[in-house]
DNA sequence: CATGCGTGGAT
DNA sequence: TATCCAAGCAT
């Protein structure tokens, strides 16, 4: 009746990975788990899982920390809506549950960046909960095995592949049943070279039968990403920096960078478009870099920085002076961060 | 429902 | 080198 749910735990059983999340049943270390991996492979996110429990290592530290802190852990993962809505969860929770976590479905879902797949994983792997977390993972295993066509993001796939896996999903241990799927489909049903002869649900798929195994999941038609060209200007005296927080409604929220101009072009726009007024010091350009080609999801970032010396600092709306020294502190983005290390490098050999 | 949100590793 | 993507979610 359900051998694809008994060989998928046998599978798991054997072949599990021992990663440091399995080892606990805390559904706030959980949470963080699956907050971090959400979009952003293993490898990468494990040491950010243990540096974040580190410095948060229940909902009270976090509920209590600086807003900054947590950005500042989270800086070079990406999607930093990630760190705020934790942040914005755990104060939720400390205030509305007295800190203890919600064991409730539902209420799981009222948490801010916490939607079907978290909830289920949390409701779960913390509460032995039977409610199915259907990943990416797992929509490319239930589509394969079943010949499933419809449309990956579509409601009509989602309702689907929830109804074949609450059919599968066992009561007990359910936590595992799901992440018995997660690692299956990771290691053995995988995206592009799936190891179907080593597959134990080789008799079940539909997919490998009909030699198809890459036709599934069907995938929506991706766009060209957008094209964008920020120059950077790094306006500095030699001890401070000018800096700002960047808004709402942008890629980086929250995240600091420095003053820029934008053009829908590669041609690059020169940095007194900045600033309104001639400066009674003037301005020396002393470095541009190459345009650095920057590749995320949805669009290509065109980059440059220019070195601008000055002895005192223009004014800039919204822009502050920082100390060199201070920098380190903030959260910036990875490219940002990046130009800044080769900088200080540079600047350590070669005095500026 | 389509779109925006990051990063670094695999191919 | 260019493309694709990896344990989604909010809007």
């Amino acid at each position: 009746m359900n051998k694809i749910g008994d060989e998928l735990i046998r599978w798991y059983r054997e072949n599990k990975r021992d990663l440091p999340w399995r080892r606990v049943h805390d559904p706030y270390e959980i949470w963080i788990s699956e907050v971090v991996l959400q979009q952003t492979r293993v490898t990468q996110g494990i040491t950010y899982y243990h540096n974040f429990l580190k410095k948060f290592p229940n909902i009270f530290t976090l509920a209590e920390a600086e807003t900054e802190e947590v950005y500042k852990i989270w800086q070079g993962l990406g999607y930093y809506s990630r760190a705020r809505n934790l942040h914005q969860a755990a104060k939720f929770i400390v205030e509305k549950y007295a800190g203890s976590f919600p064991d409730e479905y539902a209420k799981l879902l009222e948490i801010k960046g916490v939607g079907h797949y978290i909830a289920a994983a949390i409701a779960s792997i913390a509460f032995a909960q039977p409610y199915p977390a259907i990943d990416g993972n797992a929509y490319r295993l239930f589509t394969r095995l079943f010949g499933i066509e419809l449309k990956l993001g579509s409601s009509a796939l989602k309702k689907e592949v929830l109804r074949i896996v609450s059919g599968i999903i066992p009561q007990k241990s359910p936590g595992d049943f799901n992440q018995a799927v997660m690692d299956f489909a990771s290691i053995v049903c995988t995206p592009k070279s799936p190891d179907c002869i080593n597959c134990p649900l080789s008799g079940y798929c539909f997919a490998l039968s009909n030699n198809r195994q890459t036709d599934f999941p069907v995938k929506p038609l991706k766009r060209k990403p957008k094209d964008r060209f920020i120059n950077y200007y790094l306006f500095s005296d030699g001890k401070k920096l000018l800096i700002r927080k960047r808004k709402s409604g942008d890629i980086w929220e929250n995240l600091y960078d420095f003053p820029n101009t934008e053009s829908s072009n590669a041609e690059q726009p020169r940095f007194y478009d900045l600033v309104s007024e001639n400066h009674p010091c003037g301005y020396t350009v002393k470095f541009v870099s190459e345009i650095i080609r920057h590749q995320l999801t949805h669009q290509t970032l065109f980059v440059t920085f220019s070195e601008i010396g000055c002895n005192i600092l223009p004014k800039i709306e919204d822009f502050h002076a920082e100390s060199l020294k201070h920098l380190g502190n903030l959260p910036w983005p990875r490219l940002i961060t990046r130009y800044l290390e080769k900088r200080d490098k540079e600047q350590s050999t070669a005095n500026y």
